[in-house]
DNA sequence: ATGATGCCGGAATGCGCTTTCCAGGGTAGA
DNA sequence: TCTACCCTGGAAAGCGCATTCCGGCATCAT
């Protein structure tokens, strides 16, 4: 059906092994008078590479896969975006698996990249000490295999990546907040297992109490932005918001997507903020840009992650590397006091 | 390096067809005591199958395509999200390409796609006319391959897919808004080249005049979020908003991404909407629901595109069926006049 | 009991390409 | 002028798997 090298090959009068070299980047440069012949004769029949045949020959793929918990979550597809202009010219091409954060998806989606025998797996997005067991070990099974891991966010096993300083950075935001005056803290703290949020949730605290600061409560609930809805939901039901207090509260949210479940439950109990409570993200997800009031948050910058990581992945040297990338507290409106 | 399918055969006491057979899905089911030994040998030799070499014995690769212009855009990331899902459970796996509003790109993705071989093609988003000659050309190479193509959003060539219908979309959307009594309309109409966009303008504005209603501009600009920010920095600087009018002025954007820097423009003015200015948008992106005021636009089930375009590549009948796909106006408080 | 009919496992071929390995011719050095 | 070497093009051997064909065996009907 399709036209084959030998069909190029025959057409320039050649071998395939020359047209082969002619074609797709050898060591061995034929004959121009040769070569020139070869290409037109591709041209004209509109040849185009197998490029399983060529994986197969060559026991490489040109492939590397993506794996994050949610394509549609700004934070994920900024990653995307940041990892498919990594690669970008580099003629490797992106497999994308999104597994809905589910663990089993995730053991699941590394299967499939190992069957594509794609040159390096990248992961994004945190995920429970439970699943990792799981997950190490067939990544494991993966680099033993000559595969090359890197993670995003979130350190595992013997791969390189990038880290993300989600405790300093936490940390740095909680000082910028009592700089500003507050004093009364609560936290949506996402699952508990969750390494992420975790780190995030004690850099915070930990901050807080150096200060002298005992945060009021820690709620935990799920990583998303019905987790905030929800979660300030029961907060606001409770009478915590609003009500007579020592100064407003301030609430940290350990991911965006949580802080704006959290301000639309705000604003549909008719309250504001910042007047009657305050607001705090992390990851300056780009939609963050346009909300109003514009929300306080750490900024991470997360298109760069994806880039420098794709990067990596290109790279062999790198392959156990860590690049730790530092969020910087970006203090908006969601915080002011007055 | 890797376990073969050989190698498992070898531990097995089989041939290798019977591994195969075994292991790999085939019309005929070796005997079951024969299978178990199979599958205990590769499971404790941790055979996965290579995906690569399948897809050169099968001559089809498992393998589906989606470019999107911008996979952090999301609008683009809930279709991806949707095509993802649509495929999950198919054995299909996803292959992405984000052309950054490139013809160049798109062309190019779609030549690699088919050096991957590519069971399909989905596209995503609209192109100008002047960039189908090359892309047509290239996907109808494609099919003559034997490949697949589903467009979305954007009828092309001889290609099936789900179709928009922006033009009735924008209708119904215009009427709703002159039933709340707006009057006077403005259009940011996205870059001029765009069938999107010309023609969510065109079905907008017809039906105003179909209801002796003369639009008082139609401004185009790019099709993003800072296209918006641009042109209604623009509006607000000629004194066109705010100012004494007959009535409060009524501004649709063809895409929410521009409705949204236009809001943002309208913020940083110091203006509110829709008390000075409303606002409406298209496409009901889900960023759109945390916005405050809640922003009128005409949804689009966009994961359910995705998910749908998905599913008409894996069914081979549905290979140049047209599925149309209504948008729904969604009145909310950036539109409301008291 | 015997021929026909499945059924099941194995050998062999091919998918399209890369990459040794070879042979031949040209070049340079002696 | 002759030998040693390098360069170039071609033949052939895989890369790992699916699948067609084939032979052997058991089952069934006659």
């Amino acid at each position: 059906m399709a036209v084959r090298l030998a069909d190029v090959a025959k057409a320039a009068g050649v071998s395939q092994s020359t047209a082969s070299r002619v074609l797709n980047g050898s060591s061995r440069r034929p004959n121009p008078a040769v070569a020139e012949r070869v290409r037109a004769a591709a041209d004209e029949l509109g040849y185009f590479p197998n490029a399983q045949a060529q994986a197969l020959a060559r026991s490489s793929a040109g492939l590397t896969g993506l794996i994050v918990h949610d394509i549609a979550d700004p934070y994920f597809s900024s990653i995307a975006r940041g990892a498919q202009r990594g690669l970008a010219g580099s003629g490797v091409q992106l497999m994308l698996a999104s597994t809905e954060r589910e663990a089993e998806a995730e053991v699941e989606a590394v299967r499939t990249f190992m069957s594509y025998r794609t040159d390096a797996i990248m992961l994004a997005g945190s995920r429970g000490l439970a699943d990792d067991a799981a997950l190490q070990k067939v990544l494991e099974t993966y680099q033993d295999n000559g595969g090359k891991v890197a993670m995003i966010g979130q350190p595992l096993s013997n791969a390189g990546g990038v880290r993300i300083d989600n405790d300093g950075s936490a940390a740095a935001l909680a000082g910028e907040l009592l700089k500003l005056g507050h004093r009364r803290f609560v936290v949506f703290a996402g699952e508990e297992q969750l390494t992420t949020a975790a780190q995030r949730t004690a850099g915070f605290t930990s901050k807080l109490r150096a200060a002298g600061v005992k945060p009021e409560a820690v709620h935990h609930g799920a990583f998303s932005r019905d987790g905030g809805y929800f979660l300030m939901s029961e907060l606001i039901r409770s009478g915590a918001v609003g009500g007579p207090g020592a100064g407003p509260l301030c609430l940290f949210c350990v991911s965006d997507v949580m802080a704006l479940g959290a301000l639309a439950a705000v604003r549909e109990a008719g309250l504001r903020v910042p007047e009657d409570i305050a607001l705090a993200g992390f990851d300056d997800i780009p939609t963050l840009a346009d909300q109003s009031p514009t929300i306080t948050t750490v900024r991470l910058p997360l298109e760069e992650i994806g880039r420098m990581t794709a990067a990596m992945t290109l790279h062999n040297g790198d392959a156990d590397r860590w690049t730790v990338v530092e969020g910087t507290p970006v203090l908006r409106e969601s915080t002011r006091r007055d």
